[in-house]
DNA sequence: TGGGTTTCTCAGGGAATTCACAGGCTCGCG
DNA sequence: CGCGAGCCTGTGAATTCCCTGAGAAACCCA
């Protein structure tokens, strides 16, 4: 189901060693492409839908293994859509995109069998983990739902329960602290520019400065490397990158 | 996918074994055919369009394997024509070209995926390295997409950590210092000329003393050559060159 | 509604980097 | 052997880039 890289990198696949499929159902086409192509760069086959009867046509001679769904869509709703999917396809797993201000027991009914959901605006890291997530635990069986755990050196991440550690002792980050570090630990090794990480780990219609990335490395040093070899590095006018901290040899 | 030749250039090569193909837009007709020289040297195929119609009438017909793209056009901005070209091509990985100041509003949310961006004024250099690194990687599969790493002798670059080592030994370089090393191992046992050097590593509005490259030649041997047989030669008159240090064969 | 938490802006300070300049050195040629 | 163009490199100034403290605004939870 997941094959591991020489470098560590992840790429999932689906149930039969295919790569796994994702149908994106949203009617804002810059949207859609935007997430259609992320999640194709993760490796997955994606196909993507402007309404609910659209997805559900392709949904039908796609099978995806997945579905990103707008609740709010030009022709029939959230709810609607679901229904008839799942009438097609009961065990496909499906993340909902909403508006923040939601209301909040529609998307608990929705998200009832296991689905997930994140609000507009988004950060993309965070709908690839969340879609990571649900492929992962509907393909595995119940029992083996194992936690997915990134780790850098002596430092770990669970994507599942938000833990994260270095060398044994549990450090607490806050929410954007988690997805930064996230993306550097999905990335290791690799330098990444700080406008990388603003797409990224930032909201797609975040307009703010460039250097609340610099703070929240900042913050994120503060936690992770404190007294300890660093494993957050910069690399002037170029970006930051983690990677194990060298011990000193010889 | 990557051809070596006698000299030790790499050639680049397309899925199907021809020639990469990418398309160049940009209105700044002075800009775009110095883009175009640029790519064709690397043994690319290329063809350029002027703005966000053209583009796409190219494109169509060109099927480019990648994309530079201004975001600033005449008659539509970045996003309608990534948007339009998406639909047709979705699986193209784009290049941006942005403003120094624009990087944050602008490009937000737009380098989905593999995307990436250079700032002008560029360095080509920066620009040919970039463009590699998106067609090496949309090529190949998430979990091979590996470092790429240039070797001369005992002297190894790696482009994505941004790491230097001779003889197993990290060293520190700084942006500028890192680029000239690119340039000069992407071209080993080759003269490059002052010239040439300034012309690929430097952004293309620089105005400046042309003994820059003395300067920064002199500082990288200070660390790739310290007290080890040299490696970087001068050509009096002529240029710099790299070549693995030849052991005293004595 | 109120207090704690989190996110983000702003600005000052500090350090790394870039670059010009100029004097000294070297190589190659006459 | 001596000269001059071309090259090397020390010095130092200007700039750019990055870090971080302080505080305002937004958010969350009770």
């Amino acid at each position: 189901m997941t094959a591991t890289s020489p470098q560590g990198r992840t790429e999932m696949l689906g149930p039969d060693g295919a790569p796994v499929r994702v149908l994106v159902v949203d009617d804002e086409q810059a949207l859609s492409e935007l997430l259609s192509m992320t999640l194709r760069y993760e490796g997955w086959e994606v196909r993507s839908a402007p309404d609910g009867e659209g997805a559900l046509r392709v949904a039908r001679e796609f099978r995806p293994d997945a579905v990103v769904l707008d609740v709010v869509l030009p022709d029939m709703d959230g709810t609607a859509v679901l229904g008839r999917l799942r009438r097609e396809r009961p065990e496909v797993p499906v993340l909902f995109l909403t508006a923040r201000d939601a209301i909040e027991d529609r998307i608990a009914g929705l998200t009832a069998g296991g689905d997930d959901y994140v609000t507009k605006p988004f950060a993309l890291e965070e709908v690839v983990a969340r879609l990571r997530g649900l492929i992962r635990r509907a393909g595995a069986a119940p029992a083996a739902r194992s936690a997915s755990l990134l780790a850098v050196g002596d430092l770990t991440l669970n994507e599942d329960s938000h833990e994260v550690c270095r060398g044994g002792q549990s450090i607490h980050l806050t929410a954007t602290e988690f997805e930064l570090l996230r993306y550097l630990m999905r990335n290791p090794r690799r330098v990444l520019s700080k406008a990388q990480i603003l797409d990224r780990v930032w909201s797609y219609d975040f307009g703010g400065q460039a250097n609340v990335v610099e703070l929240y490395v900042s913050y994120l040093r503060k936690k992770i490397d404190a007294g300890r070899p660093p494993m957050i590095h910069t690399r002037r006018g170029a970006g930051y990158l983690i990677k194990p901290g060298e011990q000193p040899t010889g």
